[in-house]
DNA sequence: TGCATTTGATTAACATGTTAAATATTTATC
DNA sequence: GATAAATATTTAACATGTTAATCAAATGCA
């Protein structure tokens, strides 16, 4: 519960301002994989945005429709495409990050660097502590 | 994100038995507080599972239709009821709550008291943080 | 080559999170 | 006492999490 809880109380802070660019969360985290790394295919990012296959599947979907990325079926492999981020999306990014980053930073000075380590360490290990013991 | 993933670890461990019971961890959030206080109305049942009212108002009608709860409209304000746990559902709850507390304290010895109570004291903080500045 | 199996991705079905709108009932105010 | 404002709850609409089913393409093997 208080993970929950934290985790909204986190993500109040970072909301607002996709919402103001029509994004979700995870829309963003897309996006900023894909400002990363140009031209994963849909596994992977899902992988690195820790999302489902289905989730992805829907996020891919909607912001090719919104003509924020497209898609480039890879010939060697017809099942799968990569994925681009086009030039609007790319320039979305650029308005977004900075606001982001600053808010990240915000929150880094005012809860103390050294705790929100000590708290990343924590959880870490709790979820060490959760994954080895699979009884 | 860690944050998130973190908590998908933990329900890792509780979700499997409550599934076995046909369960949500929400629906079962509402039973457990029930199960504490029996009869509360639908808005405190939201505030104390931290559930929207729109996810609250679902699970009622849920748990409604197998039985496991009745409402009870309220004479004096006709838009309220109160929520009751029927036979069968303290019957659930006694089958139950023995294994999600058994894992808990599973979780709590492997990982240590000492480090899940220092993890609850950060998270707060951090929360109390987060919801100070509302800038 | 031909066919079963595996794999990447999508779709389906259901539950929840979230915001906004709708509904019914109660309270307030004139 | 009638109407406006407030309150408790529900419904709607959309996005995601989750499991299972589906589909197409690629691979393995006889």
């Amino acid at each position: 519960m208080t993970l929950l809880q934290t985790r909204e109380a986190v993500m109040k802070k970072f909301i607002p301002s996709l919402k103001e660019h029509g994004l979700t969360p995870q829309q963003w985290r897309v996006i900023r994989a894909l400002e990363h790394e140009n031209g994963l295919d849909i596994s992977t990012l899902a992988a690195r945005c820790h999302l489902l296959m289905p989730s992805i599947s829907r996020i891919i979907s909607h912001l090719n429709k919104e003509k924020l990325i497209e898609r480039q079926v890879v010939d060697t492999d017809q099942r799968r495409s990569k994925i681009f981020l086009t030039a609007e999306g790319k320039n979305l990014f650029a308005n977004v990050a900075p606001k982001s980053v600053e808010r990240y930073v915000a929150i880094e000075e005012k809860y103390g660097v050294r705790k929100l380590e000590l708290l990343y360490e924590l959880l870490d290990d709790l979820i060490k502590t959760l994954e080895e013991d699979d009884s």
